[in-house]
DNA sequence: TTTATTTACGAAACCGGTTTCGTAGAAAAC
DNA sequence: GTTTTCTACGAAACCGGTTTCGTAAATAAA
């Protein structure tokens, strides 16, 4: 039952109608140069022989293919979830499929997966860059193919083109706000990358809070979960453990929380009383943890959707640039038992 | 910028080396007829002028695309998110590509993308099918196309194709005991589906260990999920105001861990002490839940990547077929507070 | 030495559509 | 009534590879 051949062509339809080749073509994408009666003959036809086009003849000849590329660092993240829930919901309305790739943070495998799209697989992508990304070649080589991408969350700020971000700055800015006028003083920001924008921005916000409120900022403030998860919770551990322990803690985004939650309880800390806590995160158990979880959502469907909605519009039109601009959903700052106030 | 034609083709590697463009096709895809010196000439040149093949051009003559379809009712769900992982890394490692689609439960939708399958557009597929599916004509329509497809997860039994699922049974059987053993004796079982063979089985798990276990089994003991979600939350919630309420639930699915958790909070009920929670669930914050709760976990991960490496496989095989058989990954129970014991 | 293989490559058909261009006949404009 | 413009369609080139088949030269077998 495999590897047959002799699917249903156009040719074949087209000897069955009497028809030209070139006339059902067109009559199938309901071409305007032909007439209405043809077109229903085609259609009855198509309909009863159950005809599907070969999709790799039609973008070869077309040079399009109906497909967009959605490259991410990783899925198992309620943020990317979310955001390719959004994703598909366009494409399937708009009729474009998705091709899924995951870089696991890993730059050479994003710089393989761009390259891959240089040959025309795609018509265009989304991209949520990975954390080792820092440069931009590989995105340029492929922009400038002429495949559209659009940016989302995840950004490289060099690069011109379309960004669906969130308000990182503000949103770290207010939810460390909220934990100074709790009464905290010792606030550690937990980072999970020196170099992605998103990670500064946050970070940012963090630091002006913290200097609007006569805090001062040391190396002492940020703890870097960029290595072994292990090692890295170990210095969580270790930190809060020390004299000048902190009295509170931003993660910066939504697999750092755990850590937090897993070392408080092993150090017997309760939350908030010990520590207040604070994420960055789209899971959907926030509020049923132990205890409820303060969060940073991000509108992470309606993202997807966006990014989705403008490289569609952009692939529909013909000579529709994308801007080089930032467009900003605002995340919600959900306050929960985790932090007092 | 866009639409950029002229784009390096196979042609012109030919002329560039005054070889034909027979021999540069097989040069790149490593044939045994070409020879070694040859191979290096043009290796060379692809390297220096970045050439990257076609892909629609390649499948369109190869009649095969190196990319698998992947079927699924969600994507926010720890179990699809994880399973999507394991698919996507042997798709990375074998050289496939994965194009995502998401029923979101709904048969017709599942029609329509088995329906465009019969283009050619992949391979093979793995399929995990919506809850409203209860027969097949779809899924053997394209097989008969000679598409293998393999299942995972939620299948449909009477298709005969290799299928990779849980111990559901079993591990229904077995949380069910654990509840009985702890005293437990109005166990209420929800249910997000009446036809999934998942659901079924889950079910049966469960009801046989009440029958071994004297306890009686009415349809007062299982409450579905299956329309809108509201409402449904509201029947649980009666459910357990009710004067036979039960002492212990279990949840046959992921998503139905945190209704319980809503209601027993808005009704100031203690789990474990009022009720027992018990859930099939993925959620890596199981352990820090309020309180933690006692899992059913499957082995998402592995089920994806064994669907995947089993397809690749086949795909790989000039006549390997695929067997009706179900691979069977065991769940884990994990027992956290949510239960005694 | 002659014949049979093998090796390495090219020509051309092919995959299944799309697109360009040409044109007969009908309708519209002059 | 003649010229111009549409309308509706077909022929053929094309998209960019793959595959089949044929063959000259090199090598092995007889």
């Amino acid at each position: 039952m495999k590897q047959q051949r002799n699917n249903l062509t156009i040719k074949m339809l087209a000897k069955e109608l009497g028809l030209s080749v070139s006339t059902i073509s067109k009559a199938i994408r309901d071409s305007h140069e032909i007439s209405n009666e043809t077109k229903q003959r085609v259609n009855a036809l198509v309909e009863e022989l159950d005809y599907v086009p070969n999709p790799y003849a039609s973008s070869l000849g077309s040079r399009n293919s109906k497909t967009i590329g959605v490259v991410l660092p990783e899925v198992t993240d309620s943020f990317f979830a979310q955001a390719i829930n959004g994703i598909e919901s366009v494409a399937q309305e708009k009729g474009y499929h998705v091709l899924i790739y995951l870089t696991h943070e890993s730059f050479e495998r994003e710089k393989k997966i761009l390259k891959d799209f240089e040959s025309g697989r795609v018509d265009g992508v989304l991209l949520s860059i990975s954390k080792e990304t820092t440069e931009s070649n590989h995105i340029d080589a492929l922009m400038n193919k002429g495949i559209p991408l659009v940016f989302f969350d995840r950004v490289l700020e060099e690069v011109a083109t379309t960004k669906i971000t969130t308000n990182d700055y503000d949103s770290a800015y207010m939810a460390t706000t909220h934990l100074i006028k709790n009464g905290c003083k010792k606030i550690l920001f937990l980072s999970f990358s020196d170099s992605l924008s998103i990670s500064q921005k946050r970070l940012n916000g963090y630091k002006k809070a913290l200097l609007e409120n006569q805090l001062k900022f040391t190396d002492n403030n940020i703890l870097s979960f960029n290595n072994d998860a292990k090692k890295d919770y170990l210095r969580l551990k270790k930190k809060l453990q020390s004299p000048k322990r902190p009295d509170a803690i931003v993660a910066s985004v939504e697999k750092l929380a755990l850590p937090v939650y897993q070392a408080c309880e092993e150090l017997q800390f309760r939350i908030p009383d010990n520590v207040q806590v604070i994420s960055f995160s789209n899971v959907d158990t926030a509020a049923f943890l132990n205890p409820p979880l303060t969060t940073i959502t991000q509108p992470a469907f309606e993202m997807g959707k966006a990014a989705a909605a403008l490289l569609v519009k952009v692939l529909g039109r013909k000579n529709f640039e994308l801007v080089n601009e930032e467009i900003i959903i605002d995340a919600t700052l959900v306050f929960r038992k985790s932090t007092k106030g």
